[in-house]
DNA sequence: TATTTAATTTAACAATTATCTAATTAGTTA
DNA sequence: TAACTAATTAGATAATTGTTAAATTAAATA
């Protein structure tokens, strides 16, 4: 059946353990003790949660004379849209001290604007909201810089909010979750951190 | 922390009662006791896991009277490439006997050779894998015409099956996997049932 | 063959969770 | 106010699951 399955692969996600370990994998492969030193549990825990993964299709196995690898499966590519994907292989920079300063060059500042020049009509709105993953972060970042930091929104204020760009509110607001500008608790919406969003400079 | 909302949001989708009452508000807001027949089981355990899917901003209510009315969140709307909310938002064709015939238009088969003939050159090879969703279908269901239904597939010959189409052989294996042409356990890859195909018909 | 190394299995335990029944709360209506 | 209805809470139970220590397997090497 196919509801099983669907629950099996939420069920593979649904531990703290277990995405630290995709989390960690994201770098590379690394053998079952490596992982149980780094997660501070033993090896025999790493076994059990790499058998749920593994049956999720989440991870691949290759050994090397005692040693196994675990790695990736490539099931688990950067999907556009997919919140967890998302976290597993944005994690790296966040984990390494301080947040690198995105520098933008010439000839990026450049494609931005020529982006928002074609999207953005005279009277601010929006022409249409891109289709094209790059310049529909460029149009949402231009648009999120206009919140507050720190300031809680309800769902109403967002809509009216995005209604200054777009008709369609719906859709763009879950953007904004999706792409990690803001955050959602309770029906209260919230700018989050630069270093969360995802960057438009870092694609194609 | 961001760690524990994702673990959060997958507990919530890991069990198989709270999909199938996300399966069944898709066709429109019900409350609980209409909820808990449905399910075969008792109000109690409807609040229960209705809190789990509040929490996880799966779901919403409205209180008419003393009825608390449950429906889909919008955060839920049909994301292109969630596994999940296809199963949930597509359902509805399975539960109700028979497979509808899918019928094609005139028009509709005008613009499937269209695509066809703008993404697949002479040789029979894809010019370029369509970025828009409708048309990657198109494209997506032509090739996988050619796979023998009930054949089990090693990942190796897939790989070599694409790679006649498209050198991007693991971005396209994906995508079949994704939008259910295929399945895959124990790295085998088997077709999937027209049914559950991702229909380019019923899109814009 | 004996030793070593890495991973898995087994058995046990604690924590979490899905479910129920029974009692309670919140809101409506007579 | 009392009676009714729908939902929630509380408490109990059974099943599932994350974790560990100890025993076992598998492979490499001396």
């Amino acid at each position: 059946m196919q509801l099983e399955k669907l629950v099996a692969y939420h069920k593979a996600l649904a531990d703290p353990t277990r995405i630290r370990m995709l989390i960690l994998l994201r770098e590379g492969e690394l053998n079952g003790q490596a992982l149980a030193q780094r997660l501070s549990v033993t090896p025999a825990t790493i076994t059990h949660h790499a058998t749920k993964l593994r049956a999720a299709s989440l991870i691949r196995e290759r050994r090397d004379k005692n040693t196994i690898y675990f790695s990736l499966d490539d099931y688990f590519i950067r999907t556009s849209g997919s919140a967890t994907a998302d976290l597993i292989y944005r994690h790296g920079a966040e984990g390494v001290s301080a947040e690198v300063d995105p520098t933008i060059t010439e000839q990026q500042e450049k494609t931005r604007a020529s982006v928002l020049k074609s999207f953005i009509a005279s009277d601010g709105r929006l022409k249409s909201i891109p289709a094209q993953l790059k310049k529909k972060l460029i149009v949402l970042e231009e648009m999120v810089k206009r919140l507050e930091p720190g300031c809680k929104y309800e769902e109403k204020e967002i809509n009216e909010f995005i209604k200054t760009f777009h008709e369609d509110f719906a859709t763009l607001r879950r953007e904004f979750i999706m792409h990690q500008y803001m955050f959602r608790e309770d029906g209260i919406y919230e700018l989050n951190p630069p270093e969360l969003w995802q960057r438009w400079e870092t694609l194609k």
